[in-house]
DNA sequence: GTGAAAGCGCTAACAA
DNA sequence: TTGTTAGCGCTTTCAC
């Protein structure tokens, strides 16, 4: 094996512009006190020689990594990979988050860290150790895991807690979702919805119940009853056939359903298709996420607009304004989330 | 902003296990010449302290640096993640490529380079130099990117070529695109169809070629004529529509259409729609990628099946085989394409 | 404002 | 088989 060493360091760019190593580090790092002059001779010498700096080297030094480490839920995440069901929350963090890191030099990676298993902290331990990352970005169900957000902040490592408003430490950002939900029931209501039932999502993760708030603020602001009205799902197509088969087998059945995701409110259309229902004539239905996958169902899905590209783009951000001594924000972050009407809502049925 | 020392270093381990650095690092490489008593202690030190390994610190001392660059076509990957139409390239690769790092104790990251572009070999070099990836797995059209290629190849980094057969540099892998065009064909001509239409993909991916040629020896072997039953695509929807026009507009249309890619496949089925065309009774279609989306569209896709996590894995597996001196296989590799059979394709009408 | 020296954590090369 | 020494490329002191 070749043993490969720095074509292009920082001591040639140094003997080029007849400098000290000290003054080429200012100018790669840009430092205050260098004098315009000098700088340019420097700037001069690193463009053409085409040096870059190593980030090893950077980071050994004690300086920074430039380096972002994205944490997923393992198990979820390869389920849905190998589910190939068009879910793109990967493809949008990577968007969002690889962007804004490029645009300060820095880079994104990709970390896969069980939540359901008493080795989170080894196992994160590790990767921080290892990395060396400058920031983290957080997202559900980790960005509510005491274990996880106390190491960090132990560590002392700026990070973003996507889906997440709570607690002193972090930078948590959310899409509003309460504010989401209400809007989405609203919209249903102004359609002339009464009854408005909603499946939420698992406890574990803390959106759920911001969702479901939502609802029920909505509802109640309207002066409608919500007895009998909410089902519980955990985000999966069979808990949503299960919540929906529950919701719609009553006599007085709803006339619109709030679905906590994406998957549970297509088991919401199947479920409807098998007794006849015909969406939205009699049923309408809106969800949560619009992931690619909802503009294809028949009807195509009436969804909030989850902005993950977007949010993680503002997590990037402000990690590497904490990094750069910025003070984080106060409040959790709102990057608010969208709404997309499409087929499967109505007025409800007459009568 | 605080500086960062590692907690535990190869430092405290030896003094620990009261052994010198080098055996310290001995036993973290694996190394031979390590009696196994000598290598237990350090071993039980390292786990009593919880020492993991600075990559920067190895990557420094001239040792690997445990990171698989895989480099993606910029503006087709950020217009695909734009779009939101399901297409999991990135999450396949991400699926087949990190998983197996993790085996190793590698890390996969991603970055974006334009091809279309004089400055790609600057960009690539400076990402090499900033990161000194242990290898790079390249995605058409990179893959038979003259630039590119000679670059690594000069850098004497191993490097996989996903989607290309030629040259005697680098891994080659392919999915036997002509085999899986062959097959595709043959699978029609089964059914009874002998007007079997062919839309392309650009002439900038060399796998077009390799399709197309799949379909011309299966065209060939049966003794049917493909006489303007070729059109040219260039992957993108609306190119697929222009060549169904093309192919559907004549008085003696196909009874079949295989394409190149999902895009152009949706394209056939609109076009066919408003023809008055019924898929799978009047025409049949099949598609090549076997994206989420086409199990979705109406009626779902029969489609080849592009193998791009098991591809991706294999690709990591070369490159660290390659990394520990092991000697590269001759021929390209070949991970064979599936073929999903679903509502798209039935026997042509009578006549 | 600029430079010189020390050291980050690790491994290659060499010595014992 | 094990230990010692000398860096890797860069930034942090700390002088000047």
């Amino acid at each position: 094996m070749v043993r490969r060493r720095q074509a292009v360091t920082i001591k040639h760019v140094a003997a080029d512009a007849g400098v000290s190593l000290q003054t080429v580090s200012r100018v790669i790092n840009k430092e205050p006190n260098v004098r315009p002059q000098m700088q340019e001779r420097v700037q001069a010498s690193i463009d053409k020689l085409g040096y870059v700096p190593s980030r090893a080297a950077q980071r050994m030094s004690g300086s920074r990594s430039y380096l972002i480490l994205a944490l997923n839920d393992r198990e979820r995440t390869i389920a849905d990979w190998r589910a190939r069901q068009g879910s793109d929350w990967v493809d949008q963090m990577l968007l969002g988050g690889m962007l804004k890191c490029a645009e300060y030099g820095y880079r994104m990676m990709f970390e896969l860290v069980d939540t359901h298993n008493d080795h989170v902290e080894r196992e994160l331990s590790a990767a921080i150790t290892a990395l060396q990352p400058d920031g983290v970005i957080l997202t559900p169900p980790h960005s509510d895991n005491p274990l996880i957000v106390n190491l960090l902040d132990k560590h002392n490592i700026p990070f973003a807690r996507i889906g997440s408003a709570g607690w002193a430490v972090g930078i948590p950002l959310t899409m509003g979702d309460e504010q989401a939900g209400k809007d989405a029931t609203q919209h249903l209501i102004d359609l002339g919805h009464e009854k408005v039932a909603f499946i939420s999502g698992p406890d574990e993760y803390i959106l759920s119940s911001w969702r479901r708030a939502g609802w029920q603020c909505a509802m109640g602001n309207a002066g409608l009853a919500i007895d009998g009205l909410i089902a519980n799902g955990d985000f999966s197509f069979e808990s949503g056939r299960i919540a929906a088969e529950q919701l719609l087998g009553k006599t007085d059945r709803p006339t619109a359903i709030l679905a906590s995701n994406d998957q549970m409110a297509m088991a919401c259309l199947e479920v409807a298709r098998e007794k006849g229902l015909v969406v939205p004539d009699d049923l309408s239905v809106v969800s949560f996420d619009n992931t690619p996958i909802v503009a294809l169902t028949d009807p195509p899905l009436t969804a909030v607009d989850q902005p993950i590209a977007e949010t993680t783009s503002r997590a990037v951000e402000l990690i590497i304004a904490a990094k750069n001594g910025n003070r984080t924000p106060d409040g959790p972050i709102i990057v608010p989330a969208g709404f997309v009407e499409r087929g499967s809502t109505a007025a409800p049925p007459r009568g």
